[in-house]
DNA sequence: CATCAAACAGTAGA
DNA sequence: ATCTACTGTTTGAT
């Protein structure tokens, strides 16, 4: 287990500047109890909360449920050391419409957003002050369903504006790991960090997070519910994306 | 041109 | 007997 820092937030009272336990329970994990929490390391900046309470967030999932439709057909394949996969999930884009999303090769264009996905959007900005304008949805339908190490670093993202992972449903390790410290030629040993992603609850990925950890969710087998997880972004228009690039 | 992968499969160790 | 973590993949895209 890493022993990352942790601090209350700002605007929470009576800090008293000792350490919160946390890090040692069954996975090391900040729980969903707790009102807010800073988790940093090496270029590593995430901020941890519980954004809905447990009877708004039963009601939000039941609505995604019912409302979310996935991808299907070839947006479900992946191509991947030159073989085709199925990818382990449902996901689908919802978004501003002259919004793209581009990975591994594959351009996603976003579906118009509905009620349930405003709702969210606009709990987030109320909470965090940022804005967001695309949001990619995965759903893992129990512990089998997973998605591998990556970072989000899609040409598309505004220059370093944070990503807000909103959780609903079965509670899922999450796990960072240090680009320096990946694969067997690795030049440092930093150790991963794991979090546990509750129910109704929002992990902050700040800049420069992204560009040296590399984050997944593990396969977890005793896991039987489904989990859904929503990742707001903030994406730029293709005019504006080709004028960084000449500038 | 060098890098490297949002996938799985195989293996070792707990 | 599971489960998990780690390594390698090897080819096309960037």
């Amino acid at each position: 287990m890493d022993r990352f820092v942790v601090k209350r937030s700002a605007e929470e009272p009576g800090g008293d500047g000792k350490k919160p336990r946390l890090e040692e329970e069954a996975g090391g994990l900040p729980h969903p109890s707790q009102p807010s929490q800073e988790i940093r390391a090496q270029g590593l900046s995430l901020e941890y909360r519980l954004l809905f309470g447990r009877a708004e967030a039963d009601a939000i999932f039941q609505q995604l449920e019912k409302e979310v439709e996935y991808f299907e057909g070839e947006q479900t394949k992946l191509h991947v050391f030159g073989k085709w996969h199925n990818i382990p999930r449902k996901q689908v884009t919802y978004g501003d419409p002259e919004l793209t999303y581009t990975y591994s090769g594959v351009t996603f264009s976003p579906k118009p957003w509905i009620p349930v996905l405003n709702h969210i959007r606009d709990r987030l900005v109320l909470e965090t002050g940022h804005t967001f304008n695309f949001v990619v949805i995965n759903r893992y339908k129990d512990g089998e369903d997973h998605i591998g190490e990556h970072r989000d670093d899609e040409k598309e993202l505004v220059p370093r504006s944070p990503i807000a992972s909103v959780s609903f449903g079965a509670c899922r390790d999450f796990v960072f790991r240090h680009c320096d410290s990946r694969g067997k030629n690795a030049t440092r040993h930093i150790k991963p960090i794991r979090l546990q992603l509750a129910h109704g609850s929002l992990l902050m990925m700040k800049y420069p997070t992204n560009v040296y950890w590399y984050h997944s969710l593990p396969i977890r087998r005793r896991v039987l519910a489904p989990r859904i997880n929503l990742t707001f972004r903030k994406m730029m228009a293709v005019d504006k994306k080709e004028s960084i690039l000449t500038t």
